[in-house]
DNA sequence: ACAAACCTTGTAGTCACTACAGGGTCAAGC
DNA sequence: GCTTGACCCTGTAGTGACTACAAGGTTTGT
């Protein structure tokens, strides 16, 4: 099977399939005399598991480790419980900024409900406001345990602490 | 004020204030001989309402466009309405996945407790069984309202849609 | 013979930074 | 006057997980 098939097989672009390869996640598959890239069966089986475990949120690396763990079968699945466990911890703590996030943006969308001047705007007026005195709830999105360089997505705030680094 | 003062009053990183710069979210400071950069309160303010949206989760893009409207007094706030309407909605979304997600992490967590071999692990053949069979929940972590550029986020499975895209 | 649909490689872009190289400036101390 | 160290500058490249495109080669059908 071609690259087309394999991607209309798994939903996963054929650009996809090839960036795959070059991480090393994906075994290289035989070439055809002309050089295009043949798949079996058991690379479906490959592409399938990458993408369930992405679709679990999980990073390439860990899928890179978990899949190493698969191919040597006398190694003990505690590593593989502390994978998951981690990424239980990872999407845990995502919720719970979010849940806080949202909280904030509600309380602000309250501030403004009719269609006025944006002179007068509540939602813009809190916003300044609170970039003024920043004594705000100040959550941290998805931080602190940013070490490392998993940098993790978390768009918002990062590192910067804002109330515990700004400040003196 | 120079930038180093400017990063230890608001915690930001003094790249990231070039780089805000450089992105025009914030306005060139004036400078010195030397062509050190030169900070007032103003640009504090601006600064700090940057980091402010920032840690709502709000992208770059949206913090310029809320900058305009600031700038911009004879605007009328409905589109701040609307952009902040809309950061509510892609936080619920993100967090309604991000549950779907720990749940079957939870689930797939649960099938392995002890320290054995890799080849017996519950967590390690659910997810291949998964990957192959995949008559699975199949989530679809942030995605589909993924159109533009927005990449939210979304470490997980995006646009891939897997069961709608994937075997026709 | 030719077009459409496929495949190849390689490079550059996305987002919001972060890190570093290779230099310039400034104040304090000797 | 000279050195040291802390600061500043620009520019470029890297991060993760793709996505998009250019410029070409191959295969298949009419």
């Amino acid at each position: 099977m071609l690259i087309g098939e394999l991607a209309r097989q798994t939903g996963c672009d054929a650009e996809t399939i090839r960036y795959y390869e070059r991480e090393g996640l994906l075994s290289a598959p035989q070439r055809s005399s002309s050089g295009y890239r043949r798949y079996n069966a058991e690379q479906l089986g490959e592409l399938n598991f990458i993408l369930h475990c992405r679709s679990l949120g999980m990073s390439l690396a860990d899928i890179r480790n978990l899949a190493a763990f698969k191919a040597d079968h006398r190694h003990d699945c505690e590593d593989i419980n502390l994978l998951i466990d981690q990424q239980i911890g990872k999407v845990h703590r995502q919720i719970e900024s979010l849940r806080l996030l949202e909280q904030q943006l509600l309380a602000l969308r309250d501030k403004c409900h009719d269609t006025h001047s944006a002179a007068d705007c509540g939602i813009l007026q809190t916003l300044v406001e609170a970039a003024e005195g920043e004594p705000c709830v100040c959550h941290t999105p998805f931080g602190q345990d940013n070490h490392g360089h998993s940098h993790d997505h978390d768009h918002a705030a990062k590192k910067n602490g804002r109330t515990q680094k700004g400040r003196p």
